[in-house]
RNA sequence: GCGGUUGUAGCUCAGUCGGUUAGAGUACCGGCCUGUCACGCCGGGGGUCGCGGGUUCGAGUCCCGUCAACCGCG
């Protein structure tokens, strides 16, 4: 399938079946297939994999981070040295996020104010402030093709006068982000839709973001402690309370089951760190389930981690293998298992696309849960 | 043969002046990971303190004997 030449983007919806929905995103950079799961490369790396590994897996796009980024090497620099896609050898669509989570999750002594944060590196202390213009900036810098308003975004529970505090105080930023990010055709800006799990906060929220105006719209602010019971009670509405014409983007999510359920919901696009990083630390997903390979039991069997997978590592490598080099603490088995991950995920992806396009994802989820819930991850 | 050093968890070791139920790392068994400080984090099982005797209210700890390993000297 050639992949449409557009000098600009722009979102096409396909196929609904419920309130799932199968579309493309059109970029410079190439299409993105929706539902979409974005593999994370924090620090211009998807950890342990190469990046036409993770384009193998079937990532249509991948995502990026500006706080990590703009302390090390620091925005300037990859922009002198030619953008990130250039910088980490991907040429297809980035969606940077815009630090504003990970200045409230890992850097130190940050500081509050209707400005912006001032905050300590997590890496060398170094003082640092980020503001709704000094992100646009440095995502403009990064030339990431999806860029994210600067957002706060607090721990769940919480006191919902601090949930509502905290919301509206992104949609003020989320103004200054779009007026900051000014006119750039190619490249587009997300509103993101914060309210906790209050609904009367989401449907101001999203009233904000609508008014200002974005080319998508992330739901954030959820899978931060709430649970996935909350988190689905929130999506029940979420989505519908965002403009239809434009993908909608739930940040930070998940297991599968989560990502199944938020498609059904009514999400084009997700991004979690949980395949890769599962990967490097001996989880594996599968259709079956999740197997931890470093278990005991897998020592002896020489079958693949998922006989029905056509990834390399299901495809080359016995359980007993992976589980050695697991135990061992070899770079490869971080790699296999990444790569098994991001390739299961995207055959999820791939997977639930075709059934919102043929009309039967109820279908498709029920078979999901059958297959996890027959538990035979290990038949003998 | 003589002298010395060391024997504590599978492994490498800590253990104060003799004083609660002998600890750590690692290994082993398992769990966790959701807009990535992360080849990470958490939990668990595991010891007749080489062996025998003695002193003491009480010994991993002090004394005697013995066995083993290592080093040195013959």
């Amino acid at each position: 399938m050639t992949e449409p030449q557009t000098d600009r983007f722009s979102y096409t919806l396909h196929a609904t079946d419920g309130a799932a929905r199968t579309g493309a995103i059109s970029t410079p950079r190439g299409e993105i297939r929706t539902p979409a799961f974005m593999p994370v490369g924090t620090a211009a790396t998807v950890k342990a994999m190469l990046p036409e590994s993770v384009a193998a897996t079937g990532a249509d796009i991948l995502l990026g981070n500006t706080y990590h980024l703009m302390l090390r090497p620091g925005a300037e620099r990859v922009a002198r040295l030619g953008g990130l896609h250039a910088f980490m050898n991907w040429s297809k669509p980035i969606l940077t996020d815009s630090g504003g989570f990970q200045v409230m999750s890992l850097a130190e002594l940050r500081k509050l104010t209707e400005e912006g944060v001032a905050f300590r590196s997590h890496i060398d202390g170094s003082k640092h402030m980020l503001t709704p213009d000094r992100s646009m900036e440095i995502q403009k810098l990064l030339g990431s093709d999806i860029v994210m308003a600067f957002d706060e975004c607090p721990a769940l529970p919480a006191e919902e006068s601090v949930v509502a505090e905290s919301m509206r105080l992104s949609m003020r930023w989320a103004e200054r982000s779009k007026a900051a990010f000014g006119d750039r055709p190619g490249h587009a800006l997300f509103g993101i839709q914060q309210g906790g799990v209050t609904r009367e906060l989401r449907e101001e929220s999203a009233a904000a973001l609508t008014e200002i105006g974005f080319d998508g719209y992330a739901i954030g602010g959820l899978a931060v402690g709430e649970g996935q019971a909350a988190m689905f009670g929130v999506l029940d509405y979420a989505p519908g309370m965002l403009p239809a014409d434009r993908p909608r983007y739930l940040m930070g999510v998940g297991k599968p089951d989560d990502i199944v359920g938020a498609v059904k919901r009514g999400v084009d696009m997700m991004d979690c760190v949980l395949p890769s990083r599962s990967g490097r630390t001996g989880q594996a997903w599968t259709r079956r389930g999740q197997v931890n390979i470093k278990n005991a039991r897998h020592a002896d069997d020489p079958r693949p981690l998922d006989a029905d997978c056509t990834c390399p590592a299901c495809s080359n490598y016995s359980r007993a293998y992976l589980h050695h080099v697991f135990r061992s603490g070899e770079i490869i088995a971080s790699m296999l298992l990444t790569w098994h991950n991001l390739h299961y995920y995207q055959e999820l992806m791939e997977g639930m696309r075709a059934a919102i396009a043929a009309g039967r994802f109820a279908a498709f989820e029920t078979e999901f849960h059958a297959l996890r819930a027959a538990g035979d991850i290990d038949p003998l």
